[in-house]
RNA sequence: UCCUCUGUAGCUCAGCGGUAGAGCGGGUGGCUGUUAACCACUAGGUCGUUGGUUCGAAUCCAACCGGAGGAGCCA
């Protein structure tokens, strides 16, 4: 017989008479009689309750003695339950038992902190919390891919291995080979020359919008960044859409309607597990997601935001002045306490930003955008890229940038030039917004953050 | 890199200068169509590490190690 999911039977109006479950046991309730078991496969938050009763066949070695995290298959019947809190429940016919869990089985059916959990991050999936997380996790995923290919984009697979840094995204870790303890370095390069783990794949992205037109990359990404923060990764996945024949005002509302889109599916796929983290993790989350799904977001300029920012009478610990970065506290103001929705910021003076961007017929801006969050901030950063090749020229010399390093990308510029525009999603924090949980280190199977990279 | 908090049983935590505690989890027994089941008994600890103060340190002090939060940087 094989293996029936426990999401398929438990969602069915109808089941098979007889079929085999496998999976986890999250808990046990014996009576003289018989046991409950609560079975957990992974395939849907929800458990199957078991009936096995004492007078089967090898009850004492494989039903009586199960502890919480003890793995085991199930044949029987599926019926009606007799009991509140599930349709159906399995008449277990046959249990046999695959791997007892030892006595020290660190998960239990209750009050586990996050920081524990993340210490046995191999078991963690095992609980509702991480399960759940990572349902949604692989769900999202899917949905990102199903956004761009619905639209015609194209996934391109940017290298991870790079010898250009694209300039102003971060620390990067270098990729070197050993001779026993020796480093290799200047001649014995393997590559011949410095190589590090990418930390964007934007620029070789805009070799290929140059060329399919639209295209998206969805990969590992690597910042060596000494950060100690709830929203930091040094390894995180990326999403970066590049689109040719596009501007700021294109760009923006791709970044919209895709944030729009991973709402809406998350809600109607991930029921669930939302419902879960709605009461659990975030009160607010699902109605949060509606808001995301079925209004519009804000916009404005950096410029006016400073204004705003000035003219609010909040008291910030940083300044606000044009010409500086606007601080967490800033953007927590706009879209926490200001607009109280997801906000878009958009056309920041050309110095706080990178090489790429392009420069505004003002003179002073570039049509750079970010698109923050409630509660997470920046979620999306984003640009109309430079196009016209001797602005870019000026820029990279502005930005004190060796031209010949960038050759390629200058390349495209000189051959069949396109207005063109993309940005980056970072895929965590789309996890963070849609699950409420506050920690980087819990929407990942298994974090790298500074100083921890166990399992 | 800077600032702040924190480390006691498998887990969550109490104890805050005078013989190491509870709940949950484990074991044993009982009871019940139960569902974070319930009741009784029981085992389980170099109180992060090292040093210091003290008649006496889990408790006070210092350094170190681990964990967390915030800032910066960004996704």
């Amino acid at each position: 017989m094989t293996r029936t999911p426990i999401a398929q039977i438990l969602s069915s109006e109808e089941v098979p008479d007889s079929v085999l479950v496998q999976g986890w046991v999250r808990t046990k309730r014996d009576s003289k009689a018989f046991s409950f078991i609560e079975l957990n496969d992974g395939s849907c938050l929800s458990n199957l309750q078991i009936v096995a009763d004492a007078v089967l066949p090898g009850y004492e070695d494989a039903v009586l003695h199960l502890t919480t995290g003890a793995s085991v298959s199930v044949e029987g019947k599926i019926v009606p339950s007799r009991g509140k809190g599930q349709k159906w429940e399995m008449q277990a016919t046959e249990v046999t038992l695959l791997g007892l869990a030892e006595e020290d089985f660190p998960l239990q059916k209750k009050g586990h902190s996050m920081e524990f959990l993340r210490s046995i991050a191999h078991l963690r999936p095992r609980s509702n919390l991480f399960g759940a997380v990572f349902r949604v996790r692989s769900r999202m995923a899917y949905a990102i891919h199903q956004f761009f290919q619905d639209r015609g984009f194209f996934w391109v697979h940017t290298p991870i291995i790079t010898a250009s840094d694209c300039e102003g995204a971060g620390e990067m870790f270098r990729v070197v080979t050993m001779d026993g303890d020796e480093i290799k370095l200047g001649d014995d390069e393997f590559f011949g020359k410095p190589s590090y783990l990418t930390v964007s794949g934007q620029l070789e992205g805009e070799t290929f919008a140059t060329a399919l037109s639209n295209i998206y990359t969805f990969g590992p990404t690597f910042r060596a960044e000494n950060s100690h923060t709830s929203r930091h990764a040094s390894e995180f996945w990326m999403i970066e859409p590049e689109i040719a024949f596009c501007d700021l005002e294109g760009d923006m509302g791709l970044a919209e309607e895709m944030l729009k889109y991973l709402a809406s599916d998350a809600l109607e796929n991930c029921s669930e597990d939302l419902n879960f983290f709605n009461r659990f993790v975030d009160k607010g989350l699902i109605e949060r997601l509606e808001f995301v799904r079925d209004r519009d977001f804000q916009r404005i300029s950096y410029t006016d935001a400073v204004e705003l920012l000035k003219e609010s009478g909040e008291k910030f610990e940083y300044p606000v002045e044009y010409g500086l970065n606007l601080q967490s506290e800033h953007e927590r103001y706009l879209t926490e306490t200001h607009f109280e929705c997801p906000t878009t910021v958009f056309n920041y003076p050309k110095e706080i930003k990178p090489f790429y961007m392009r420069k505004n017929d003002d003179g002073k801006t570039v049509a750079a955008m970010d698109l923050l969050v409630p509660g997470i901030g920046e979620i999306v950063g984003g640009s109309q890229r430079e196009e016209r090749l001797d602005l870019l020229r000026e820029n990279m010399a502005a930005h004190d940038l060796d031209e010949a390093e960038y050759s390629w990308y200058v390349d495209l510029r000189r051959y069949g030039t396109v207005p063109h525009a993309g940005f980056g999603l970072g895929f965590e924090r789309l996890l963070m917004f849609v699950t409420g949980v506050t920690n980087i280190r819990d929407v990942i199977p298994f974090p790298r953050t500074p100083g921890s990279a166990e399992f």
